[in-house]
DNA sequence: GTTCTAGAAC
DNA sequence: GTTCTAGAAC
């Protein structure tokens, strides 16, 4: 890592193409993202021209015979080709990343998946378009500039965590002769090194949405008068790191909308991403300055970053070097890709580990610098970077965090907030460095292993599972925070007046089904009138409308609804529910008259809330064993809208199509559902459930539920959870509030 | 609870 | 022009 310090800048630009492993030839799929009138098919055919590679150039406007055709004829030339062993270029705006997300699939151990954004001027765009004559998608004349400027308000900028290896940004003309160049001169064995390059900021763009959807809420006050703690815990937390998003668009929304991604003086924390996924960016430990042997160091992270993955919550690791060619880099980045290791939980980047954000457009909360023994910032390569960047405040931090023995042994990691006032914090967003200290094969240095491996690799081992855990107790704490109050950072919308509640009271409970419509026929003409009152535990009145009686019909009943019903026993009924916001989604319905929800329950009732629990358990196993990588939650409406005390039994992945609105989403997502075990649980400590505000829970805004990713409307969020991958949040990892599959990979997927 | 739809947002 | 939300009716 040494050598990391001397040539950095001309290092973090384009990096020539490396040679791959020898005798492996690796196909390339570049997607070309950008509008009409972008230069992609232009930028596609001056590559062919130039490279040694065999590239085909799939063209949807062209496809047809010369005419437009489909997203599934392109994918299937572009599947054929890459089968043959060509590379290929995808000519289609790709733009938002649903159309892309098929194309990304075409990616495996032998295909590399390149984004090249060709984002001009959109002013450009549009005067090309509107000159093209014999252009082949036939966007001629004034059309265009509505078109252009209508697919642009789409434009969602590739990430990697999409799928992508490698994203090249180009913003003017000077920077696609750039990427011609690069891609024109990777020659059939070559590939190019992974990470984004060009432009900085991949989010911008959805900020913009982000921004917008939250533009109602109030600034929450900058002006910290305790700037030590408070900055500290709040820019640790993921969630409130949005709330400095707000608050810096709600004083500079123009500005900041506008500069669309080329924000580079703005400072990290402020406003960067939103989503931000806690990220550990690491050096190679021992392989520069203590010289260990690269081949065992390479399998050694490898074999730790697969131990860890699923022990960082949702957080990645990233390991840096400054070289493009560095050797450890691309052993661990093949050696990965071997092994299958998600890429987008692990990756390699090229980089400076001190400027990731504002070089690379990567931002890593924290950063582990390869320490010496005696935390000093003296010496060279990472540590002495890393001190230099972090500034004196880092020096002082490491004093205190270090204590009286001021040094840390062989194989241990210490961490260390990084206090908000130093550089690396307010530029790259950096919150804590871990020190990590590995062992030393160079006789030249103190401690020398004298080449026993035996123990190097131990130590080695050691270094990096100390280094992990660390991380891992970093980003719990971020979760653990965000858990307590997910709300926090939402910048609450005020909860509704009263006149609202009322009418929601009234009208607004619910009835699910129309199914259930039949049977209502027989069971009198006083539909209007059947609204019931009834006191409920709590001693508030409660109307439920004639629309929210068909569970309570059914539960007294259910005979009458035989082909409905899936189970019936004294105390419960098991129905599909009639609008599933799941693929799978049923509900338990207790029988007991009178127990109409949550607040109605006391402690006579427990022994019936544990039949309830169990039989839902029992379903959902039996729903896994059909279905192993369903994930279920068993839970409680705070505040249900149909009548009779029920359970909902709902798979995790909300792939439905009666999914529709912010309070489907939010009432199985927020604290409004009450998962049963914990409601069993507070009921024998209190004697009653613990209910939560429903109207203001209903409004904050839509997060995933694994990753916890805000998203600015149901579709977006819709397809972002049909890809996320990341694991649950460790809250919903505890206390069996989720239902896996015996092996538990359910939970993983 | 859903459906319908106006009009806001993009 | 199309997408999306949210209020009213049921």
């Amino acid at each position: 890592m040494d050598s990391m310090i001397t040539s950095r800048d001309e290092e973090m630009e384009e990096a020539a193409p490396q040679k791959a492993e020898e005798g492996k030839k690796k196909s390339i799929i570049v997607i070309l993202v950008g509008a009409p009138g972008s230069g992609k098919s232009t930028f596609s055919e001056d590559v062919v021209k130039t490279s040694s590679r065999s590239w085909l150039r799939v063209c949807q406007d062209t496809i047809a015979n010369g005419k437009t055709g489909t997203k599934a004829q392109c994918l299937k030339k572009a599947t054929d080709a890459l089968n043959d062993g060509k590379s290929v270029f995808i000519d289609r705006c790709n733009l938002d990343r649903e159309q892309r997300s098929e194309f990304l699939k075409l990616g495996s151990p032998h295909v590399d998946v390149h984004a090249v954004v060709l984002d001009l001027p959109a002013r450009l765009c549009i005067s090309r378009s509107v000159k093209r004559t014999g252009h082949e998608g036939n966007l001629q004349g004034g059309k265009a500039a509505a078109v252009v400027n209508r697919m642009l308000q789409k434009k969602e900028l590739p990430k990697l965590n999409e799928g992508f290896s490698r994203i090249t940004f180009c913003l003017n003309e000077k920077d696609v002769e750039e990427a011609v160049k690069t891609y024109g001169a990777i020659g059939p064995l070559d590939t190019l090194p992974s990470g984004y390059f060009g432009q900085k900021n991949p989010d911008a763009k959805v900020q913009l949405g982000i921004m917008k959807f939250m533009k109602k809420v109030e600034p929450p006050n900058s002006s910290s008068k305790d700037p030590v703690s408070k900055q500290e815990s709040k820019e640790t937390n993921p969630s409130s790191k949005e709330q400095d998003v707000v608050a810096f668009s709600a004083q500079n929304t123009d500005k900041n909308i506008k500069t669309d991604g080329n924000s580079r003086e703005h400072s990290a924390a402020g406003s960067v991403t939103t989503n931000d996924i806690p990220t550990l960016a690491f050096p190679s430990i021992s392989t520069a300055d203590f010289q260990f042997n690269h081949e065992k160091a390479s399998d050694i992270i490898i074999e730790k970053v697969e131990e860890f993955l699923d022990k960082i919550g949702n957080g990645r690791l990233v390991l840096v070097d400054l070289t493009s060619g560095s050797r450890i880099l691309n052993l661990v980045k093949v050696k990965a890709e071997h092994r299958n290791i998600d890429s987008s939980k692990f990756f390699t980047f090229v980089g400076d580990i001190t400027q990731l954000y504002t070089k690379g457009g990567l931002h890593c909360n924290v950063i582990a610098n390869a320490a010496n023994w005696r935390l000093k910032p003296r010496g060279g390569g990472v540590n002495a970077a890393i001190f230099n960047a972090a500034g004196p405040a880092l020096e002082i931090s490491t004093k205190e965090a270090a204590g009286d023995a001021g040094c840390i042994e062989p194989g241990s990691a210490l961490t260390v907030p990084l206090p908000s006032t130093s550089q690396l914090h307010k530029r790259e967003g950096v919150t804590h460095v871990i020190h990590v200290l590995g062992p030393n094969m160079n006789p030249q240095r103190p401690d020398c292993l004298n080449s026993d491996y035996d123990k190097g690799c131990k130590i080695l081992r050691e270094a990096y599972s100390s280094l992990f855990d660390c991380f891992a107790s970093i980003v719990r704490t971020l979760t653990e925070e965000f858990n307590k109050d997910p709300s926090k950072s939402v910048s609450a919308v005020p909860s509704s007046p009263i006149d609202q509640r009322s009418k929601r009271e009234g009208v607004f409970e619910s009835d699910s089904n129309k199914k259930y419509k039949g049977p209502k026929v027989e069971v009198g003409v006083q539909q209007k009138s059947e609204s019931t009152q009834r006191l409920t535990g709590d001693g508030t009145a409660k109307v439920w409308g004639s629309w929210a009686q068909s569970l309570h019909r059914i539960a007294m009943d259910p005979e009458k609804y035989n082909k409905d019903v899936l189970e019936i026993s004294d105390d419960v009924v098991v129905l599909n529910d009639l609008y599933p916001k799941a693929q799978k989604h049923l509900l338990v319905v207790a029988r007991k008259d009178g127990l109409d929800r949550l607040t109605d329950v006391r402690v006579e009732h427990l022994p019936l809330l544990r039949t309830m629990h169990n039989i839902g358990g029992k379903w959902a196993m039996k729903l896994i064993s059909d279905e192993p990588s369903l994930v279920f939650r068993l839970g409680y409406h705070s505040d249900p809208s149909m009548r009779q005390l029920h359970l909902h039994v709902v798979s995790q992945d909300f792939n439905s199509k009666h999914l529709k609105n912010k309070k489907h989403w939010n009432s199985f997502n927020t604290a409004f559902f009450l998962d049963s075990v914990d409601v069993i649980e507070e009921i024998e400590k209190c004697g009653k459930a613990k209910l939560n505000d429903n109207e203001s829970l209903m409004s904050v805004e839509l997060r995933c539920n694994k990753c916890r990713s805000a998203h600015p409307n149901i579709p977006h969020l819709k397809s972002h959870i049909s890809r996320c991958r990341a694991p649950f949040p460790s809250n919903l990892l505890q206390n069996g509030r989720l239902v896996v599959a015996p092996n538990g990979s359910g939970a993983e997927a």
